[in-house]
DNA sequence: CATTGTCCCTGGAAGC
DNA sequence: TGCTTCCAGGGACAAT
């Protein structure tokens, strides 16, 4: 499931390949993820169009077009872009045909990817929170966004709005480095307790980018090569496995509908 | 505005 | 063995 480290890393391998290319071709082979554009529309801004830069924002990639104009890709759960992939994909939802005879292919399998041409990245910008890995993330900006509310702050941190490209496996680990129970209410935490998520927050994102990302399900970098960053994993799908600080086993509960791993022991109520 | 619940989607696992 | 049911979760959206 691409978050932030996972759709960098795609980001960064896909940039050199990319970059100065041209669209030559769009195959749409699932009508539904250029919707509400017709297959027709989608290809009319794309074809011709050439690739002058990349850029992430939270979980979302951009790829900016010579027409000025953006492709935005949300790969949400199961979505992958692959690059000349050598082998037949199933669930291949786009084939971008590139000028030099490449092809990027996005795969899907559950199908809640989506993809958009956009006039800029404004519509995005205005739904997200600030880069958690850029100077303009601030433990007073993150006090300042954590203060008052009281849902949990498990939840709150997977709040686009709050910080952008946080997802369920980071929230996860971050809370567990900075010893902060998933349950307790976003606004009653500490400024030591800030500082240290704030802290925890950015030191597993690096990690994770220096890892290319985390392989749980089907992630995949653009050749096809899984990422290493769920090796480095305390508790984010670890239910039931001992806490590698004290032994404990890591408990499982539902947050708004989502798994939320931590240690009893070392995240106290 | 803050918060919560529902929906989308499908392959694999679990249950009967 | 074969069928059905459940589960994973990002984010848009509606309701309160």
């Amino acid at each position: 499931m691409p978050e932030l480290p996972e759709v960098e890393t795609i980001k960064r391998e896909l940039e050199p390949l990319l970059v100065g290319r041209k669209f030559a071709a769009v195959s749409v082979c699932d009508t539904k993820i250029v919707s509400p554009l017709t297959v027709e529309g989608f290809q009319a801004e794309l074809v011709g169009q050439g690739i002058e830069y990349l850029r992430r924002r939270g979980k979302y990639l951009f790829l900016h077009l010579s027409s000025g104009k953006c492709l935005m890709v949300h790969l949400r759960m199961s979505g992958a872009l692959l690059f000349d992939p050598p082998q037949p994909q199933s669930h291949v939802r786009l084939i971008f045909f590139l000028d030099n005879g490449s092809k990027l292919v996005l795969v899907d399998r559950r199908r809640l990817g989506v993809v958009s041409i956009l006039d800029s990245e404004k519509p995005v910008e205005n739904r997200l929170g600030p880069e958690p890995l850029e100077p303009d993330f601030t433990t007073t900006e993150f006090s300042r966004r954590l203060q008052g509310r009281k849902a949990p702050v498990k939840a709150v941190l997977l709040d686009q709005k709050v910080v952008a490209g946080i997802g369920n496996m980071y929230a996860d680990e971050a809370l567990f480095k900075a010893r902060i129970h998933p349950l307790r209410p976003a606004g009653d935490l500490s400024p030591q307790e800030i500082q240290r998520l704030f802290s925890a927050i950015r030191s597993t994102l690096r990690s994770a980018i220096e890892n290319k990302g985390a392989s749980v399900d089907t992630y995949q970098r653009p050749g096809g090569e899984p990422g290493t960053a769920h090796f480095n994993f305390k508790v984010a799908h670890c239910g039931g496995e001992p806490c590698p600080k004290c032994g404990t086993p890591i408990q499982r509960l539902l947050i708004r509908n989502r798994g939320s791993y931590f240690c009893p022991t070392c995240q106290k109520d």
